[in-house]
DNA sequence: TCGAATCTACGACATCTGTAGAAGACGTCA
DNA sequence: TGACGTCTTCTACAGATGTCGTAGATTCGA
């Protein structure tokens, strides 16, 4: 597999997907700043983003300007595969209960937006 | 929070609930071996664990006996709690279908599992 | 009783992640 | 032109984790 993302190093990812075409400062404003984080922790993430491959670069000046190198979707993709691989381990079947448990927790609502989409797609899977 | 627990470390203190009382060596055949991993690796991690607080010890003889110290229960719930956060982040929405989309690639039945799980969740609740 | 087998305890090292300071380049405004 | 502010880059460090090797203690069979 690819290169693993942290928890921190997705989410200044996510900014970049989100603000699309941007400067260290920017991502810096929009999530380093608002965390207390200093300018230079983004600009070695980012850095280190672009090394892993999930960013690329291009200079403007004595600015870089990065943009992401890989769709969201397939980034959010294989990582969702990652956690539900951790998810379901040796065991799927308490996970189940955990994971709905979990949910349950984590927000109420969300039970109903999962059973809404499990249930759309499993008229699509008898559709096809 | 407590103290995390690696992948690995995970698997290995599953090994642990799943044996009861059990000495390194039982758990090197039962995880060890087939992941080709050093029986001290296997030492070493169960040692780990105990300093964290994770599994309890006491010498018979020579050999160490382990048993688990904290209950499965709770420590698979904060576990699944993490990873739930981890899974719906800033923006819940679009995880609910990409949720759904991996277990549905992991294993398809357990979206009926996962459904069937829901559904009795809600009963419960609409009667509690 | 002595050597082989087995165990634990320690120390080590690599990689990943989070975090940030310092240095140096460069542009800008007064 | 010189002081300032802004940027990138380099370097660094700590903690978590994965992975072992070695040293030393101990047990057990011959």
């Amino acid at each position: 597999m690819g290169p693993t993302l942290g928890e921190q190093e997705h989410d200044i990812l996510t900014a970049v997907w989100q603000l699309g075409t941007c400067t260290v400062r920017q991502v810096y404003e929009r999530v380093g700043a608002p965390r207390g984080l200093a300018y230079t922790t983004i600009s070695t993430v980012l850095d280190r983003l672009h090394k892993k491959g999930f960013l690329s670069r291009e200079r403007d000046g004595k600015t870089l300007v990065y943009r992401a190198a890989k769709r969201e979707g397939s980034v959010e993709q294989s990582r969702m595969r990652t956690l539900v691989d951790r998810i379901f381990g040796a065991d799927p079947e308490p996970a189940v209960a955990r994971l709905v448990d979990a949910v349950e927790t984590y927000d109420p609502a969300l039970l109903d937006r999962l059973a809404k989409e499990i249930a759309a797609r499993r008229r699509t899977r008898r559709g096809s």
